[in-house]
DNA sequence: GCCGTTTTCGGCCCGACTGTTTTCAGTCG
């Protein structure tokens, strides 16, 4: 896949032009494409072959054309024609913090910028400050951004969701405890359930914004505040150290508001654009005709008022959501509260923390009305995998708990290590008298796995693979897994493919989740839990299938008990 | 550079905060 190459190409084409002060819309449609190629979860060069790259929103026949040289010559002469006289060096510190494209553009010209280092040293001579228009108080700004960026080693600094949420939540809760907030709602990625998040954006609801701000800024969490106004405040956060911005508006404007510092940024502009054509004004404040406010108090009304669907926030990434919102054809998305139960959870049995009972009770607590115990197989050693002694305990276990348990129903699983040769780590027999089996491989994950994978799925008794592509977003890509050779089969033999929630896995991801939708594959949604916070993870696979699109009827854990095992039982 | 149910040309979202300014440009989201 040359996805990232070419996004990664308009991206850099887009920051040389705007270096060179090119023509802004031009820009940003280089930019669009860029994101909008980093986000197709199919080849590029596939679609290219078919033909219908234009059909891709944001890709005209010229970004087409610059493709198509790519793939064909492995160059691409726009790149190389507007990047000839920026070294590559120059355009990355277009990453440093309060540093934009028009400063940088005047120190490469005028000072011979051309590297962090020369960019430290007109800083510390003083030559930076003697520019027109520049200062003392610009120069420590840039000063404080260099030593992030070198912090960041250069990179953007992104933050699995699962880490910040617990911080927002805290935040929120401190947020409307003050006694003027009304309304309070995490805003930005958070709200859309990204998988990664660049910084935390909160909107809060109050009449008196200085007294919010005031009160914000002296959280004990907040470590730096980076500025702070009537309207919005930035900060940098103890602990995780990302940056927070909190914005207050009245509430008349609070929906307009939450809408428009939800994002996307690109579905903003999509919006704002559309309601333009319709003669009316949108932005944070509300929707203006003729200067005059006629919505803003609530989402819903504005969509209303633009005469569309309301969009759920984890679909606002402009691939299409707002077309369909105008003609009613959204789709009808699994919801937070449908799921019914947990499938995939660990107990002392093997390496979880806690006893059946304990993660019965818990279930129970979350309202579901089954719970699959799926402890590791022998072969799984480093993670007290059972013998086959253990599972007939905890298969007694299980029986005599449900028994008194009137609200839930256990059953009973298993995931059984995917061995070396693709057989399953226990016999037929044992795996037949289970209620249903998750297939996963732990470990080597550079051999042959897309092989193993298939062969254990024709086992008729697999029914769930689990965490197909063993990605750990903060520490490893993941399986050498040829995954659309493994839908293919899974769609064949009518297998159900995980959504692991787990924070750092989140595996299936959004792209790949939509694509088994696609193939008609079902998917389950499961915590992976090893005790009971972990049970808390479910809505981040929730909000994974959300963003994929996913209507209920595609995650077998919305399921009625009768239903779900009708499908484990392959009779579905 | 992209796009079109008034348009194949002429538009393209909109505002807050800061610093260096006396009215605005740059940066950010």
């Amino acid at each position: 896949m040359k996805n990232l190459e070419i996004a990664d190409l308009f991206s850099k084409i887009a920051d040389a032009l705007d270096l060179k002060g090119g023509n802004y819309f031009k820009i940003r449609a280089y930019r669009r494409a860029a994101r909008t190629i980093k986000d197709l979860s199919e080849d590029i060069e596939k679609i290219y072959k078919e033909g219908s790259l234009t059909n891709i929103l944001g890709i005209g026949e010229g970004i087409a054309k610059k493709i198509k040289e790519y793939l064909e010559t492995g160059k691409m002469s726009k790149y190389e024609k507007v990047t000839r006289d920026i070294p590559e060096s120059l355009l990355s510190l277009l990453n440093i913090r309060d540093l934009g494209p028009k400063t940088l553009h005047i120190l490469h010209k005028e000072l011979g910028v051309e590297n962090l280092d020369d960019l430290k040293k007109i800083i510390e001579e003083g030559s930076f400050s003697k520019l027109e228009g520049l200062g003392e108080k610009k120069a420590e700004k840039i000063i404080e951004g260099i030593r992030v960026y070198e912090e960041r080693m250069g990179k953007e600094k992104r933050f699995l969701l699962g880490e910040v949420v617990p911080t927002v939540n805290e935040i929120v809760k401190k947020l409307k405890n003050i006694d003027s907030v009304t309304r309070v709602s995490p805003a930005g990625s958070v709200r859309r359930m990204k998988e990664t998040v660049g910084d935390i954006d909160v909107l809060v609801e109050s009449n008196r914004p200085n007294e919010v701000m005031e009160l914000f800024t002296s959280f004990p969490e907040v470590k730096k505040v980076l500025e702070s106004g009537e309207t919005k405040t930035s900060v940098i956060l103890e602990g995780l150290d990302i940056q927070m911005d909190l914005r207050v508006l009245p509430p008349e404007s609070y929906g307009a508001a939450l809408m428009y510092f939800t994002g996307s940024k690109d579905n903003n502009v999509r919006i704002r654009g559309l309601a333009q054509k319709k003669g009316l004004k949108v932005n944070e404040y509300g929707v203006f005709k003729n200067g005059r406010r006629i919505a803003g108090k609530t989402e819903e009304e504005i969509y209303k008022l633009l005469g569309m669907e309301f969009i759920a926030p984890e679909l606002r990434e402009d691939r299409g959501e707002v077309e369909l919102a105008l003609e009613n054809k959204l789709p009808f998305l699994v919801k937070y509260d449908d799921i019914k139960g947990n499938l995939h959870t660990h107990t002392i049995y093997s390496d979880g923390e806690n006893t059946i009972e304990e993660l019965a009770s818990h279930a129970i607590k979350f309202g579901y009305s089954y719970l699959g115990i799926t402890d590791h197989s022998k072969a799984a050693s480093y993670a007290n995998g059972m013998k086959e002694d253990e599972l007939k305990k905890q298969s007694d276990e299980i029986d005599y708990l449900n028994e008194k348990l009137e609200n839930l129903t256990i059953l009973k699983g298993i995931e059984c290590d995917i061995l070396p040769d693709g057989s399953l780590d226990f016999d037929d027999k044992i795996l037949e008298s289970l209620d249903f089996v998750i297939g996963a491989i732990h470990s080597g994950f550079t051999k042959n796995v897309t092989e193993r994978m298939i062969k254990a799925l024709e086992n008729p008794f697999l029914k769930i693979l689990a965490h197909p592509t063993g990605r750990l977003i903060s520490r490893r890509v993941g399986y050498d897994v040829d995954l659309k050779s493994v839908m293919a089969k899974a769609s064949e033999e009518d297998k159900i493919l995980e959504i692991n929630a787990y924070y750092d896995r989140l595996d299936l991801n959004e792209y790949n989740a939509k694509e088994a939708n696609r193939r008609g594959i079902k998917l389950c949604i499961n915590t992976d839990a090893h005790n009971l916070r972990m049970f808390d993870w479910m809505y981040l696979g929730v909000g994974i299938a959300r963003r994929a699109w996913l209507p209920r009827n595609a995650i077998i854990n919305t399921y009625d008990l009768k239903d779900l095992i009708k499908i484990l039982k392959g009779n579905g």
